[in-house]
DNA sequence: CTAAATTTGATCAAAAATAATCAAATATGA
DNA sequence: TCATATTTGATTATTTTTGATCAAATTTAG
């Protein structure tokens, strides 16, 4: 049995248990406790439930699932992009968060860090977050779309230049060698660009899909980044054409 | 039982009996007392009851209740206070709205406006008119405090000194005709100055509880307002009183 | 106000659970 | 096929949790 396999039976076990122990769950699959604990492990850290001393219980989000980003394509490669992209964040880091699905994914990831600051202009970012003990969170202001449940335009513009983080991780709608960032709406690339002049380390964050593929609004360079945080999908040529260009590639 | 559980059952209990001491809990949940109170430390180092001597009891303003906030006390006479509130906003209109959950609650009467313009710092307000086809929102930046689920600080104050309302819609934490407005928090104070200098008309709801008792920063005088929003059951004498310093008293 | 009773927080040792490590088993791919 | 990588289960050291004890603090009663 896969860990595939096992992670769906854990999940709606302990979903329809309400919680299980380490030991019930090593029974009803048949496995070892040391097995049914890195499983848990791994699924708390996707929060598909919580983990608890001997054993696992159901999250009920009973909050919020108004604001909780909607769920896309490529979905797995964006959870393995976020949790990626959250190594590089310490406590006591200043960040910037673009608003955007693959950067939601690190919040999850960013939960236990301590005395971090973000700097935001994503309600999805926020209510993910807001509840997290070791994290503050400064919110731009400005107009509201609720399109793309983030807060865009001018004032939030001149809202990020007043600000300096150390890291910024942002998205993009396309990247390519040639073309650079590109995005399919001004009032993203703008927000983004902001960003960008803003913060010393910048932190892309873009899944195989995005790449090779360019959208209408060329807004930066691959010289503005420092890393491309990709999936494990990216094709070997193009990797190999950015790092030419020097520019740094995680890959998953 | 691990203390996630615990928590989980002890919040409920404690909410559904109001208080409960320590020993109820005890033996309730089959624990020691010693780690009941460890428990209950715990709990209440999140807010999410009141530690009492010998026991815990529940929190009246439950600090998460999610964006979407459901309120505590006098729930009918606030929801009444909402609708009368809401009538003063027309099609067109550009808008301040407090935190607050009396503000809050005059947001469900307002979602069927047109062109209508919502500047405001709280994130329930959002979350209840974001949705709304005919209102666009500007959503003040700054410093987000996840108790009132709110922004607030000195940002959030610059931010509203550049917008102009034609109305404002304001909560306090007291009212009297000798103290004027009183908050229990400097942040909300001058959160709420700051609407109340830049809109021509102040609309301040206030239940009846609140009005007569004073909180400890005054931060304006009955003269900012216009109008007086509370419910039926506001004590005629002080009716009187206000109407006698030219407050104009709207009554439920 | 004082004294008794109760509650608490701190400390400690035992028990339970975990993470880390390593070797065996299994799967993967050239 | 063989070599390599991944997954699993056992072992062990570490961490977490728990209940008991006791002095200090707080409440209650006189």
């Amino acid at each position: 049995m896969s860990f595939q396999e096992r992670k769906k039976k854990i999940v709606s076990a302990v979903n329809e248990a309400g919680s299980l122990s380490v030991f019930q769950l090593s029974e009803k699959l048949s496995m070892s406790p040391a097995t049914i604990r890195r499983d848990l492990g791994d699924i708390s850290d996707e929060g598909l439930l919580i983990r608890t001393h001997g054993g696992a219980m159901k999250v009920d989000d009973p909050v919020l699932t108004s604001f909780t980003g909607k769920s896309g394509s490529n979905e797995n490669n964006k959870e393995a992009i976020g949790k990626l992209a959250a190594a590089f964040v310490q406590d006591g880091d200043i960040i910037f968060l673009d608003c955007g699905s693959t950067v939601f994914k690190m919040c999850r990831h960013l939960k236990n860090r301590n005395r971090l600051k973000v700097i935001t202009n994503s309600l999805p970012v926020l209510a993910e977050l807001f509840d997290a003990p070791g994290i503050s969170i400064n919110l731009i202001g400005g107009e509201f779309d609720k399109q793309r449940q983030a807060v865009h335009g001018e004032r939030a513009v001149q809202h990020i230049d007043q600000y300096h983080a150390q890291k910024a991780f942002i998205g993009v709608d396309g990247l390519s060698a040639e073309k650079g960032l590109t995005a399919h709406s001004e009032l993203e690339a703008t927000i983004t660009s902001a960003f960008v002049r803003n913060a010393n380390e910048i932190f892309l964050l873009c899944d195989s899909s995005k790449i090779g593929k360019d959208s209408y609004i060329r807004f930066g360079s691959l010289a503005m980044i420092h890393k491309l945080i990709t999936d494990k999908d990216l094709d070997n040529q193009i990797n190999a054409a950015f790092r030419e260009k020097g520019l740094e590639v995680v890959k998953g």
